[in-house]
DNA sequence: TTCTGTTATATTGTACGCAACCTAGTAGCG
DNA sequence: CGCTACTAGGTTGCGTACAATATAACAGAA
């Protein structure tokens, strides 16, 4: 029957993009009071470890298109967390600094990954550290396969 | 050191958000074909098994706002891949019914789950039976998580 | 130097996803 | 019946995502 095939890989793909949305929904009210986004947070967790990147480095680290990150990026510094400017040695590329403001923000930031640790895994501090490779290693293996499926596409479509 | 905290939630985190994405990329072009986005197609899901739906029925099974179902149902509409009618019952509710168009496509889309069950586990039948059963296992521990916490959460601010 | 191809980013258009608000219809109660 | 509360969907506004396209700056060859 139809839905015997259906159920296998649909079972664990509605369960994946449930699943963000769910953590995307435990971020939401922590990010909030930031005046944050996730990307936004991820884009600042990037700048505070660097201090600094451009925007092509930056849509890499967190895989993102530039049609994404440019917005992004304006938004940001609307809400004055960074500044962007040209470099002068190659006018092309804009680089992203942190502002005093961006900068200060980190401090607020630093209950974010145990809140959400705790939402995502349980309070149980023994427990967390099992469920944290199990999860963690799960995940990799199928964002590699995924990774590795998608170039093998992306090379079959040139020839 | 801070960044002793972030990596622990931010390294599932990220990588939740990254596995959603990629698999929405695995999913595109299948669907593509079909002219059918993720979330129609989970759409149709539903009504390919039930045949028809109210539109809170289907929000409540994809886990979806009206605010993104209610245009969503419009461009299937518009698509002539379903139809809207309000019950003469209850003025209330919309019931989203399978046009003959949109019956048909059930057939076009019965490899897709094969397909990505390829791009998301392994080429290897016998190996995709543990990694989908290890898989769906964590997922599921972390949605109940996070949907225990949230619910925690909505009862907290009540009071 | 000029032409050509490439690179880094920006812009446009479409479709989510969700909070906040709006509206019409229904139900219950006096 | 008239009032009130509730319910089902729809609308608006903002912020992603991403394909496709545009633009300016750079780099290398003729």
């Amino acid at each position: 029957m139809a839905h015997e095939q259906l159920t296998l890989s649909f079972q664990l793909c509605f369960r994946i993009y449930a699943l963000e949305r769910e953590l995307m929904a435990a971020y939401r009210p922590l990010l909030d009071a930031l005046g944050l986004t996730y990307p936004q947070y991820l884009t600042m967790l990037y700048l505070w470890e660097h201090e600094k990147g451009t925007v092509g480095q930056l849509c890499s680290a967190l895989s993102l298109d530039t049609g994404t990150m440019s917005p992004l990026l304006k938004r940001l510094e609307a809400s004055g967390f960074i500044t962007r400017r040209r470099l002068r040695s190659d006018e092309r590329t804009v680089e992203v600094t942190l502002t005093e403001k961006g900068r200060d923000l980190e401090e607020e930031a630093l209950s974010v990954p145990e809140r959400i640790a705790g939402c995502l895994l349980t309070n149980d501090k023994e427990e967390q550290g099992r469920r944290y490779d199990e999860l963690k290693q799960v995940l990799d293996q199928a964002l590699e396969q995924l990774r590795t499926s998608r170039k093998a596409r992306e090379a079959a479509a040139v020839n």
